[in-house]
Order: structure tokens, then C-alpha cells, then sequence
DNA sequence: ATATCGATTATCT
DNA sequence: GATAATCGATATG
């Protein structure tokens, strides 16, 4: 036993492995649903170690060279080399000088592909999500602002392509990892990719039916 | 409730 | 010089 129990433990989430990312990002980004994304770092007034844990309702696939949508599709260069690289880690880009997003990275080395995370339902340290987002959690009804969209979600836990890009997402020492809480159950729908111009009508994009963490406009089914 | 628009910068042509 | 895997504010029904 260590002296301080593992993130694992006090989180109750157990890592992913490896193989899981050594996927298609369409069976990736399927079986990512329901998962847990692990936030641990040392807070910055030595007070304790900062968790943060949230849901995976939303994400969605990009293909690689052959997707004209896919940041890989142009070919591998300085901001997008990790998505050559192996599979399991944070690809981490900066758009609209506004906003980072947060994708992890499959199938294999040389071989590009990636799982955009676009929606996250928060479990643990919604107050310092809220604090990240410049907000102050009044009632239920500001929770999805924490987490909905891309570019919020980034926020809420932190993510920055200085701190976060290529980070090990196997692995809970890196401080952003993704695991299995083995406890939830959804129904998946699949729609067209938002927000995007190339491609748009092609049906990657993963949510969970009914959730209400979901980016975009509610939708009845 | 839905539509439109401006912000702001890394990256690539 | 143009573009972008977005968000939040503002305008309008």
C-alpha cells in the first residue's frame, strides 16, 4: 500500500488501456461515451491536490489523411504531430484565438486519428470548474454551461496546449487520463459533425440520448 | 426561441 | 492575408 491512495482509488475510476485508443476513432469515439475524464494536478496555494472528474456524453470522430475535416488531413506538421504519434494521447489546439479543444489521439503510430471531446457531465469539483470558467454556480440550471462545448470543457478543467498537448491520457501520472467507472449505461446517438465546413455530412459525431450536458440545442427523440 | 455577429491569434497558403 | 473542430452577446419574433 502507498502512503496516499492512488487518484484511481479515491477517484474510483480505473485508467483505460492502451489497446482501447489502438482503434478506428469511430469505435473510439463509441466506446468513449460514458467514460470518466480525470483532471489531477497540485493546486497552485499547496492547499491539496485539485481532482476533477466528468462524464464523456459527446465526442466526436475525425478520420485522419483521408478527412478533409481532420486536422491530420493536410499531412503531419509542428501543431499536429501527435496525431502521427501512438495512440492514447492529448492532442490539444487552440481555434478562433479564443478557445482550446481537447482530443485524444488512436489507432497507431504514423497512421493519424483522433476523438474530439465535445461534452462532459460533471462529477467532481464542479466549484472549481465554475471558478475555472469565471462563474459562480448559483443553480442547476448553470451546470451545462461548465461543460458543454469544446471549448468549455477545456476551460473548466484547465486544458491548454502548453500544459496539456501530448500528455499521456493512459497513464493517471499525467494528470489528465481518462478511465472506466463502470457504471454507466446509454442509449448512443449519431448525428452529423458540428461546426465544421468539410465533410459536414458525414455521421461522426457520438452522444448520449437525452443528456443534458449535450452542446448545441436540446432535441426531442 | 432562434439567428447573426464580433472577438482574437496560431497556423498555413 | 485568410481561415478556423467556438463562445457569448445582441437583436429579433
Amino acid at each position: 500500500m502507498s502512503a496516499q491512495p492512488s487518484l484511481a482509488a479515491s477517484t474510483g475510476v480505473q485508467p483505460l488501456q492502451r489497446d482501447f485508443f489502438a482503434r478506428h476513432p469511430r469505435r473510439v469515439a463509441r466506446d468513449l461515451l460514458g467514460k470518466v475524464l480525470v483532471r489531477s494536478r497540485n493546486s497552485k496555494n499547496g492547499v491539496g491536490p485539485v481532482v476533477l472528474a466528468a462524464r464523456i456524453v459527446e465526442v466526436e470522430a475525425y478520420l485522419g489523411e483521408n478527412d478533409p475535416a481532420a486536422h491530420a488531413f493536410a499531412g503531419k506538421t509542428a501543431r499536429n504531430s501527435v496525431l502521427f504519434g501512438p495512440p492514447g494521447y492529448a492532442y490539444v489546439y487552440f481555434v478562433y484565438g479564443n478557445h482550446y479543444c481537447l482530443n485524444v489521439s488512436c489507432q497507431r503510430e504514423g497512421k493519424a486519428g483522433c476523438v474530439l471531446f465535445r461534452a462532459l457531465e460533471p462529477l467532481i469539483g464542479l466549484e472549481t470548474m465554475a471558478r475555472a470558467r469565471g462563474t459562480v454556480l448559483k443553480g442547476p440550471r448553470d451546470l451545462p454551461k461548465l461543460t458543454s462545448g469544446p471549448g468549455r470543457l477545456a476551460e473548466a478543467f484547465g486544458i491548454t496546449r502548453a500544459r496539456d498537448n501530448g500528455s499521456d491520457m493512459v497513464s493517471p501520472q499525467s494528470g489528465l487520463w481518462i478511465g472506466d467507472d463502470g457504471l454507466y449505461r446509454g442509449r448512443v446517438l449519431i448525428t452529423p459533425r458540428i461546426g465544421i465546413t468539410k465533410a459536414a455530412d458525414q455521421p461522426l459525431r457520438y452522444l448520449v440520448a437525452g443528456n443534458a450536458f449535450v452542446s448545441g440545442r436540446k432535441r426531442v427523440t
